[in-house]
DNA sequence: CTGAAAGCGCTTACAG
DNA sequence: CTGAAAGCGCTTACAG
């Protein structure tokens, strides 16, 4: 039925070892067998067997990411850019959604699906610094986010505390002295994308001489359109005075702009709100939604070029090494500036 | 280094017939030699080599998502649903990005990701009717969508005619006479989710005894909210009359909220707007969209299942078939609903 | 530069 | 019910 590297080797009149020299490009080859080879393989319409290939060589030229949600459009988007990039090194990406829970993430890098990608690109938002130990695997582990700091594992992060501190600061330079955070958390003893964007906060306002009103400090019940409209409504109805916001996520940004408009706040003349994410749909929100761009290609790529380092790495290991990303403000309606998605100057055909 | 199902029967004193047995739930194991063997996988932290059984049974319990763009709502929401359904397969997905490229497209059912997934999901945008003998392929392979149609392999679809007429309708009951629809095509030789979706338009109209005005019709330059909020400007720049639209996806139907309240028309008094998809982000606009809910969750259930038949297929091959699921009218506050997101009756702690 | 052969870790007839 | 052995299709030392 399907034909081998057998097959191909009888018919170009060559042995094994040679087509396999063709198909990895190896050395050493006359141009005139790799022609034959190549007319064979085209005949046969052979294609290498990877699970053959996987068992040989110990590797399956997949890798895993494991993410909460595809829901979600900041993991939506970071998963695309990721299969873009690993497509260009020739690998294929499984795709693993914990839904953020701590047993689902945990299962992810249990191992039970090791012996199946060559190693894993991991996003946790359940697991936390105290469960740093856990991330001692025996196979390739990229880390991403900043639930957890200093590991075992390569780390691909992002500068959350001065992106904040310069969201605020564009806040600040509008003349906005009220403004109100959602989505925060202060746990202590944790470190998450809430808590660092919140000391941003806190240090932009700190460094421009404004004492923080700890009655704009808002949490969010989730980090979603919903979540964000809920905590914007009740901080509303409890009547403090404000004129700006940072949603610590583009989604709770969403949410706080219905929020305000339904409470006829006219945004940004009456009430400036930056986001952070810079997913798709803030560009397309009315009025359209400033925020912080994490710089997401640039997480895919170099989450994916440091497992592949780590996967191609021999005996000698290197470090572990924490990579941190650069950040861009991007100013739209919601703060004053304009909506990039104007009217092409040639309509198209209707 | 790591441990083989020889290990294990040496540890548990088995052979390693009697260890495949325990680990693929075989019969004819007495309880206490597969609690031997049960301590000694834990005991070694054995995990099956998934390339090895792979070569052996000639499955790799992987499937492939081949789908134009995760970023796109739509695509991800269905890949989200795709991946939950196969994992209570017990099978991983790789998810490819066609990019709606016909070339990206052909690749991904060329084969030359044949002997790497156990089968293939393909959503295709780029190939259409024409292109239905390329789909005759020698593995496992079921098709989405409404591009193609008759092909040689199992296929999921939609309602979209009576779906789209079922929106129309919708609006008809609520005495909108005007209704304009974005995103129409009118390729006569192609068929798609526009020229159905455009289809049920036409016949709900008909059925109403109105005379669809063609000025109402229009295309968009990409089905995104950039594309439906130009296509709605350019409408209202016309200074055609309406009181509906009718969009042919949601993420237009967003850039129609956009377009319509930038020029001062109110949603739905003035306007009444709805799309198709039931994305997460129409749940959450200002006013939220009125929707087809599609049955994304039966859609990726279907597909699944109908692969996992093909695989596990022997030599009887049953012909193809065609599913087709359910829909469902979402009304929201852009026709004149209710806005589904309330307020929580317990605030979160704040 | 090319060929014959071993072996990666499973599963599965085939014997017992 | 269990064991010994073949073989899935590659890659890679090892000879030549």
């Amino acid at each position: 039925m399907t034909s081998t590297m057998h097959d191909v080797a009888r018919i170009a009149g060559v042995s094994v070892k040679t087509v396999s020299n063709v198909i990895n490009d190896h050395p050493h080859v006359r141009d005139e067998t790799r022609r034959r080879v190549r007319a064979a393989i085209e005949e046969l319409g052979y294609r290498p067997n990877l699970s053959a290939r996987g068992l040989r060589s110990g590797k399956t030229g997949i890798i895993g990411l494991a993410v909460p949600e595809l829901r979600e459009n900041y993991f939506a988007e970071l998963a695309d850019a990721v299969i873009r990039v690993a497509g260009s090194r020739g690998l294929g990406v499984v795709v693993e959604q914990t839904g953020g829970d701590r047993d689902a993430e945990l299962r992810s890098i249990s191992g039970a699906r090791l012996r199946f990608t060559d190693g894993i690109l991991f996003s946790p938002v359940a697991l936390g610094q105290r469960d740093v130990h856990l991330l001692d695997v025996p196979f390739p582990l990229v880390l991403l986010g900043e639930r957890i700091f200093d590991g075992p594992t390569d780390h691909v992060t992002m500068r959350n505390v001065d992106a904040a501190s310069a969201a605020v600061g564009h806040l600040l330079s509008l003349g906005r002295r009220r403004t109100a955070v959602i989505g925060a958390r202060d746990d202590a003893d944790e470190v998450s994308s809430a808590v660092l964007r919140l000391r941003g906060y806190r240090s932009a306002l700190a460094a421009a001489g404004i004492t923080a009103d700890p009655a704009l400090v808002r949490s969010a019940s989730e980090w979603t359109p919903r979540g964000g409209m809920q905590a914007m409504q009740r901080l509303l109805d409890e009547g403090h005075e404000l004129d700006g916001v940072f949603a610590l996520n583009d989604a709770m940004g969403l949410g706080v702009l219905r929020a305000l408009q339904d409470a006829g706040r006219r945004v940004p003349e009456d009430v400036a709100v930056i986001g952070f994410d810079d997913v798709d749909e803030g560009r397309y929100a009315v009025p359209s939604l400033s925020t912080v761009d994490p710089g997401r290609d640039e997480i895919a790529r170099t989450a994916v070029d440091l497992l592949v380092e780590r996967i191609d790495e021999k005996g000698t290991r290197r470090p572990a090494r924490t990579v941190t990303t650069g950040f861009r403000i991007v100013v739209r309606e919601s703060t004053g500036g304009r909506a990039e998605s104007t009217r092409p100057a040639v309509p198209a055909t209707a």
